[in-house]
DNA sequence: GTCTATATTATGATAGAC
DNA sequence: GTCTATCATAATATAGAC
């Protein structure tokens, strides 16, 4: 086949000119990553990225999509997860899997707290794209939970939403800024148990509560 | 005193770039903010920053030093509150209050959020001159609670400290974008309350642990 | 102290050779 | 599909009038 044998080179350097746009953008910003910087982490020429992608901001939307179909795919692990009955137990799994998720992919987290506090075009093809589904998917399983994990009761979605987004997630979003504060390398395999253990517990309470 | 009179006017122009530099910042990071926007939204012209502030760094450190000028001040207030003797209620008391501080101090969030997450001199200096004081005084506060409050027993600081900042401080951050998923204005005094309740409750656990 | 130019640089995007 | 060279624009900073 002839074009796809052509098409594959193209695939390559579109694939690394996404990854690298993911990095650069959520390390320093929309603004603050140029495409030449992009295109150089690349290893490609600059004039690529408006001929692969358009424009900056189309560049940006792919970096976007990249990191939302990884996140979606960590996270239908745990809905789809057949062992897995209890309440209690799921949500604590959820938990689990989300801090190790964002420690895998932080740049995914630096993206969100990037683009959500501003009005703008990004902020909202972000939401209504990515964020709406999810949000909804994650109340509507704090919904089911509810009635029998007591804690989290009375509480609307919106602060569950915020609170676990902002514990799991900004000591690895930060893991620069953590390190040079205390040392702690936060992508420490142990460093990264030890977080997900403690925003479960945290959140949800010791394992048995009621024995 | 004639001195005094000539720098009144250079005190409230100063002043007015400060602050409008605190919010361009925080909206749009360090390199999306232009000093033109700055001036503008001060009301000056652009000309005087560079006047002022010698240069953009400059400028974004006079804002960065505003911005924990005010959390040390409400902060503070939690510290030497003489009301208050019991840890548990002492360690509630600071964490509705930093939530309280994030709300009406959400540009605080986002210069954090903006610049700890890439090493560079921006991020060395706001956590050398700003962070560890703070990060310091925290861990202790969280030491001695350790004792009599059971539920942050063993967990290192550095994981309390983010997770209470992710915490109580992402729904503020990301104001604009919480309105557009879930219609929720965080800013909303009932919200904030609930905000506060909700974080100090699932950190903390009820108010009265063991009857 | 504040303004109107302007110098200098760097960015996003394009044209055209190969 | 990828490169070099270049255009047009916008940003920081400065010079100099008032």
């Amino acid at each position: 086949m002839a074009r796809a044998q052509a098409s594959e080179a193209g695939d390559d350097t579109r694939e690394a000119i996404v990854k690298a746009a993911l990095g650069a953008f959520s390390e320093m910003g929309f603004d603050g990553a140029t495409t030449r910087e992009i295109a150089a982490r690349a290893g490609v020429n600059h004039g690529l990225i408006p001929y692969y992608f358009g424009s900056k901001p189309k560049l940006w939307e792919a970096a976007v999509d990249r990191a939302f179909s990884e996140l979606d795919e960590g996270l239908r692990r745990v809905f789809d997860d057949p062992r897995v009955v209890d309440d209690r137990e799921r949500i604590g799994l959820m938990i689990r899997n989300f801090v190790r998720f964002v420690a895998r992919n932080p740049e995914f987290v630096r993206l969100m707290n990037d683009e959500g506090k501003r009005r703008g075009p990004r902020m909202r093809w972000i939401v209504d794209r990515h964020v709406k589904p999810l949000y909804e998917a994650i109340a509507e399983l704090v919904q089911r939970g509810a009635t029998s994990v007591r804690f989290i009761a009375g509480i609307h979605p919106v602060h569950l939403h915020y609170i676990l987004a902002g514990a799991a997630g900004l000591i690895f979003a930060q893991a620069e800024e953590c390190k040079r504060l205390s040392g702690v390398d936060p992508f420490d395999p142990d460093v990264v148990a030890a977080h997900a253990r403690a925003v479960e517990y945290l959140l949800l309470g010791p394992p048995e509560p009621d024995p």
